[in-house]
DNA sequence: CCGGACGCCTGTCGGC
DNA sequence: TGCCGACAGGCGTCCG
């Protein structure tokens, strides 16, 4: 379900619900996802208070007064804020229950996501160490992506993909990003030049900016933690709008598959 | 070392 | 109507 705009619009609407509030207990009604959740999580959390919300790419950090709580939604979570007389709803495997008598429940009907435990610095986790640079700060600059691009024969779409190049560009933005950038999806990220680089830089920031801004996009039942959905499905230029007509030229929007997954692109306006 | 393919799961949708 | 295959917003791991 979510990249970069979900997961920051989920981290915006459950923060307010969760900073400075005490972690009564954690019930984890199956541990079953990515990666087992640990027994650390319902041993030491309970009786800790939330500091902090990040993200990094698509995990979310949940500072602790010690150690952290790290998530990831995988394809098909979502977080939301539920009150206490709720009942708990399918799929819903991890639920922390907090002192304001308000819950925070993981739902994950895929179960790729995960919920994972560390006493250390988050950042250096096995899992989000080796990640690159956020698309939204200066370090993820053309430049950065044109040097490290050389030599590579890949698709570009899958090199922005590539979580070790960029954190948090997933299926969508990637292919409304080089719509935007007017660059082909398949053309191979080590023979684009530094110029075009730049514009796609600037693309992907402007594109991940906008569906921020709109909440995130929902395709099916991505929710923010306030629970309404993401409105930045009808900005979308090309993603699932395979055979309609490009905005710009009025081609038909192509689909194929690149690296295995399903990409959108115009073939008149992307070279 | 790099790049591509494979699994992991379940729900949904389109076609026959 | 019902069944079956294809496909889905991710990503670590394995193999050549």
């Amino acid at each position: 379900m979510p990249e970069l705009p979900e997961v920051e619009t989920t981290r915006r609407g459950i923060a307010p619900h969760l900073i400075g509030h005490r972690v009564r207990t954690v019930q984890v009604h199956d541990r079953r996802l990515r990666w087992p959740v640990p027994a650390a999580i319902s041993k030491q959390v309970p009786g800790q208070t939330i500091r902090a919300l990040r993200r990094r790419g698509k995990y979310l950090l949940f500072e602790l007064d010690h150690g952290h709580v790290i998530v990831h939604l995988g394809m098909s979570g979502s977080l939301r804020i539920a009150t206490g007389d709720e009942p708990r709803r399918p799929y819903e495997h991890v639920v922390f229950v907090l002192d304001n008598g308000e819950r925070l429940a993981l739902r994950d009907p895929r179960r790729f996501g995960c919920v994972l435990w560390t006493d250390a610095d988050p950042e250096q986790h096995r899992l989000l160490v080796g990640i690159g640079p956020e698309p939204l700060s200066r370090a993820c600059s053309g430049d950065y992506l044109y040097r490290l691009s050389r030599g590579r024969k890949p698709a570009v779409k899958s090199f922005i993909m590539d979580a070790r190049v960029i954190a948090g560009v997933g299926n969508i933005y990637a292919s409304e990003a080089l719509f935007r950038a007017g660059i082909h999806p398949a053309r191979a990220a080590g023979r684009i030049s530094r110029q075009r680089y730049q514009g796609l830089a600037r693309a992907i920031k402007a594109t991940l900016r906008d569906a921020i801004a709109a909440g995130g996009t929902t395709l099916r039942d991505f929710r923010g933690g306030d629970g309404r959905p993401g409105y930045f499905r009808a900005a979308l230029k090309v993603y699932g709008r395979a055979e309609c007509p490009c905005g710009r030229c009025g081609a038909p929007i192509r689909q194929r598959q690149i690296g295995q997954r399903s990409s959108f692109y115009c073939a008149r306006c992307q070279h």
